[in-house]
DNA sequence: TTCCGCAAAGATAATAATTCTTATTTAGTA
DNA sequence: TACTAAATAAGAATTATTATCTTTGCGGAA
């Protein structure tokens, strides 16, 4: 799983660091679309010494070179995704829950209805949806 | 305008306050999503005197008494949004420029999609399209 | 092997957006 | 008109993020 990553790094020209690698393997594991914060606590454990800074300074070098992408919520606060595929996201707005949504079938219906109904004066280059709502069995 | 305002806010129990009218007011006519900054300079002209925290806790319970909405991006900025109808956004990353994108169709299509495939272990209360892209003609 | 150049990391100050606190004012009501 | 809960103003505080500046450590040239 960290060669993967560790390949990534030196395709786009990024040495592979330590932080570099820990940070992203915290994205992985912590698999809940973390925050900033979330990744610093998780990494701490190993790398008690890493800097705030370096944090974010990866973080935004790696959504850069497309290896991590961001997600939006209705807070002030910026959280992260390892999952490069096509994907929609469900939001709870209660718990701040995000889960992935993947659906190839939904996909292509939107995908087919844009070539059809083009946008007039826009370019489109992703299509994406957040689906607002409530996880039925909070088992989790 | 103003009268539609002033109703919905008594609906609510909200006490009708010209600061509350102001703001609602900006947020209508900037019309382009503005962020709680926009609508701070809008108002300066004719309330010089508000307080920066004043229109962050009006748009707060605006959005909470759903009078406004809260619109999403890339930045760690918020903006919101006065049109309530169910609409789908039309986003630029490179300008921050942010234009409704209304189609009836469109919402027909997605909703008779997730009658049929339900998500299994969520309610979808809301399902709003992101679409990420450029406009093409920056006349505006 | 030493030295250099440089990308990256660390420490910490600064900034930007938002929230909180407290005193004061106001809108709605009796 | 007077009362009272609700709302506002002012400004401090907090939070997330960014910027600055210094230090570190690796890879290649001498
Ligand atoms: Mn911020
Ligand atoms: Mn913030
Ligand atoms: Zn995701
Ligand atoms: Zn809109």
């Amino acid at each position: 799983m960290t060669t993967f990553f560790r390949e990534k790094l030196q395709e786009r020209g990024l040495k592979v660091t330590p932080q570099r690698v820990a940070i992203y393997e915290a994205i992985v594991k912590l698999n809940n679309h973390p925050t900033a914060e979330n990744v610093i606590e998780y990494i701490k454990v190993n790398h008690p010494n890493i800097s705030v800074g370096t944090v974010y300074k990866v973080l935004d070098s790696l959504v850069e070179n497309e290896l991590l992408k961001k997600v939006k919520t209705e807070k002030d606060i910026m959280r992260y995704d390892a999952v490069l595929s096509n994907h929609h996201h469900l939001y709870c707005a209660e718990t701040d829950r995000i889960e992935d949504y993947e659906d190839e079938k939904l996909n292509k219906l939107i995908n087919e209805y844009f070539i059809k109904n083009k946008i007039k004066n826009f370019n489109v280059t992703d299509i994406k949806l957040q689906i607002t709502g409530k996880f039925k069995n909070n088992k989790k």
